[in-house]
DNA sequence: CTCCAGGCAGCCA
DNA sequence: TGGCTGCATGGA
């Protein structure tokens, strides 16, 4: 491997905390070998890791990584803005320095469509075994996340061989689409939210809360919020009537209402508690 | 073994 | 529009 750079934490960029950033469940391929965090950006091989302010990496650029984390953002005046509210409070606490990693558009798309119905370790096998099996290998036994035009033009039977059971004609429809429409991505950057989300449904396998996951993950709307059962589960217990019926876009709604405009970062902060949080 | 998971599409009223 | 149901799979 390269040599490794140094990039010292300052400004914006703090608070930032890379073991919970990679650890709490936005993105699937990172992987921690001993004090190195391990994985692909832009079909390259890189290292990362933290030592309080310093952050060492190799294998890209600090452009990169700064870009990746999202490292110009004022992450403590988002965190600040945040309603005086004692559970969100003690969520923040608990993951101080999570960060919204900025995730390329289809690599998100994908793995939010085979992320449904599913928990967390059983998406990391599944994502692993689809760029073993249809990734461009950079390097001995590092592999890049499947282009698009590959699934597309794959068997279903070869894509459900990667464990993705019933998702693998999803995947395999949005690939289509999205190999056929080059700045698709593009496109969707430019639309309003609610616009953004019904384009993003008309790829297969794409609702609601997968939408709201690429929005949040891959185009860093803040508004979006992805209600996912543990998220549904904290918002009727803590913030919602006792016994009310609310639909997903309800829940979203009160969730926005009372978090702010950086409600999927309030969101993401609860997810990472979600275990610490009492039912 | 049972339960459950970053839900969705396809129905039906 | 809103409520119900089947769905493949593996990790805990």
């Amino acid at each position: 491997m390269e040599h490794c750079r140094k990039l010292t934490l300052e400004g914006s960029a703090l608070p930032f905390d890379l073991d919970i950033t990679l650890r709490c469940g936005q993105v699937f391929r990172f992987e921690k070998i001993g004090r190195w965090w391990c994985g692909v950006l832009e079909n390259e091989v890189i290292r990362i890791r933290q030592e309080g302010r310093d952050l060492h990496f190799a294998g890209t650029t600090e452009d990169q990584i700064i870009r990746y984390f999202d490292l110009d953002l004022d992450l403590e005046g988002i965190l600040r803005g945040f309603p005086d509210d004692p559970l969100l409070a003690s969520a923040v606490r608990h993951a101080y320095g999570l960060r919204i990693v900025r995730q390329p558009a289809w690599e998100c798309a994908a793995s939010y469509i085979v992320a449904t119905f599913a928990n967390i370790p059983g998406i990391r096998t599944r994502i692993r075994l689809l760029c073993e099996r249809f990734g461009e290998e950079i390097r001995a036994g590092e592999f890049a996340f499947p282009k698009p035009g590959t699934l597309a033009s794959s068997p279903l039977c070869d894509i459900r061989s990667c464990r993705v059971g019933y998702r693998d004609r999803f995947l395999c429809g949005t690939a289509g689409m999205v190999s056929n429409e080059p700045g698709w991505d593009e496109r969707i950057a430019a639309l309003e939210y609610r616009d953004a989300r019904r384009e993003l449904m008309r790829f297969p396998g794409v609702g609601r809360k997968v939408a709201d996951c690429i929005l949040l993950f891959a185009f860093h709307r803040f508004e979006a919020v992805p209600v996912d059962v543990w998220i549904d589960r904290i918002m009727r217990t803590h913030y919602l009537e006792e016994g009310g019926r609310y639909s997903y876009d309800q829940i979203a709604d009160e969730a926005r209402a009372i978090f702010g405009p950086y409600a999927g970062y309030a969101q993401e902060y609860l997810f990472a508690a979600r275990n610490q949080i009492k039912k």
